[in-house]
DNA sequence: GAGCATACCTACCCGTGCGTAAGGTTACGC
DNA sequence: GCGTAACCTTACGCACGGGTAGGTATGCTC
């Protein structure tokens, strides 16, 4: 056995929870550019400046480090957007306030969030994970939309209601992805874009205009 | 070694096209049910009625195999498409013959597009490939939008013109994967539910109609 | 300063599954 | 009918990486 070669000397013994963050966020890094199944517990480790058995000791098997990884990020998220739109101001200002939120927190976080992001929507034992999130997302929005819409005096049938909210939640993700991809761009003016086309539709569809498909 | 019992009596021997059809069709059932990792060659080899090496003959390499799936997948959904929307339609026509077309594809293969799809995000080897279809789906709608904007005497920065393509694809993408999990629903529906979102949205912009963030 | 818990390590096991080597069999051309 | 090329097989090599066994150091408590 070598005696330690002390040029780095002999690193701290750190209490359990530093550790753990530590460890999380060498897995974010590393699950982000490898990907989950081509990222190892070594590299993992090895980033935390840490051994391999310490991970197993705090944070357990591969697939429930990652599932870790995604429960911090995601609370952190729905933390960083619940506190952004007060319960209380019209529709699209909470929209706006919401969106520029969730873009803000995705600029911030590239690397981390949108790229760990897309590794969870492909493999099973994430997917339940992921839906509960979005799952979260969806039923703000459409809550939203349904408060706006009884203010108005009207009503939509709750799939329609459902499924709209989708598609707003869904182009955001999607914007996201792009803004993660484009580390020049700004994440207001991407929250703004993404007003200009979630808003003027939605508000339409609020105000009771409605488009149907032509009967040819 | 045992003789061959003939319950089964002894498959044909195929021409190379053939098998190679069967092995695509095998390997996107595979890939779409277990995830490219998960998947094992073996399995699809088995599942195609054939045994590795041919697969590894015809087909090449585990990566080159889903790539030729993605490739043969989305050359089908491009086709689809592209049949479907003339050139000189009225805008509004145009997409939503796209979505319908769209929508009415990965309705019949729920299966295979959607989560053959979903794979394809996470890992680097295929993002090149499903980021080229991205793009080819994206400049079409925005060349459409710019078309119908000029038609109206207007014009879009270029960038906002990408961002909201974007977007608009993102949306799709995502109420396809809506679809993909809600076996019951019907894609013409999802169609004009994605119609009402999009092109409210979008035609309020084509004429010029725009959302300011408050100054606040 | 003995004892105990906690932090931490090196070294290893072993399943899994990609990719291949080497050989058998059927069909088609001549 | 017979060679030859294409089709197809069984059986294996081998690397990679998840997970663990077992042992060492350090600081905290009394």
């Amino acid at each position: 056995m070598l005696a330690r070669v002390s040029s780095t000397p002999t690193f701290k013994r750190l209490p359990r929870a530093v550790r753990e963050q530590q460890m999380l966020d060498a897995a974010v890094k590393v699950f982000s550019r490898q990907g989950f199944h081509a990222a190892s517990m070594d590299e993992i480790a090895d980033d935390a400046g840490i051994s391999k058995p310490m991970v197993y000791a705090y944070l357990g098997t591969k697939e429930e480090l990652f599932i870790a990884c995604l429960h911090r990020e995601s609370t952190r998220m729905m933390e960083a957007i619940a506190g952004a739109a007060a319960p209380d101001l019209p529709a699209d200002e909470r929209l706006w306030r919401g969106l520029r939120a969730f873009f803000g927190f995705v600029g911030a976080h590239r690397d981390g969030w949108a790229v760990l992001y897309r590794q969870a929507r492909g493999s099973q034992p994430f997917a339940a994970e992921l839906a509960a999130m979005r799952g979260r997302l969806v039923e703000v929005v459409a809550g939203m939309l349904d408060h706006a819409l009884r203010a108005s005096g009207r009503e939509i049938g709750a799939t329609d209601l459902e499924v709209v909210a989708y598609g707003l939640v869904g182009a955001s993700e999607s914007l996201a992805d792009w803004l993660a991809d484009h580390p020049e761009a700004d994440a207001g003016k991407t929250a703004t874009r993404m007003m200009n086309v979630a808003w003027l539709g939605a508000d339409q569809l609020l105000r009771g205009v409605t488009w149907h498909p032509p009967t040819a």
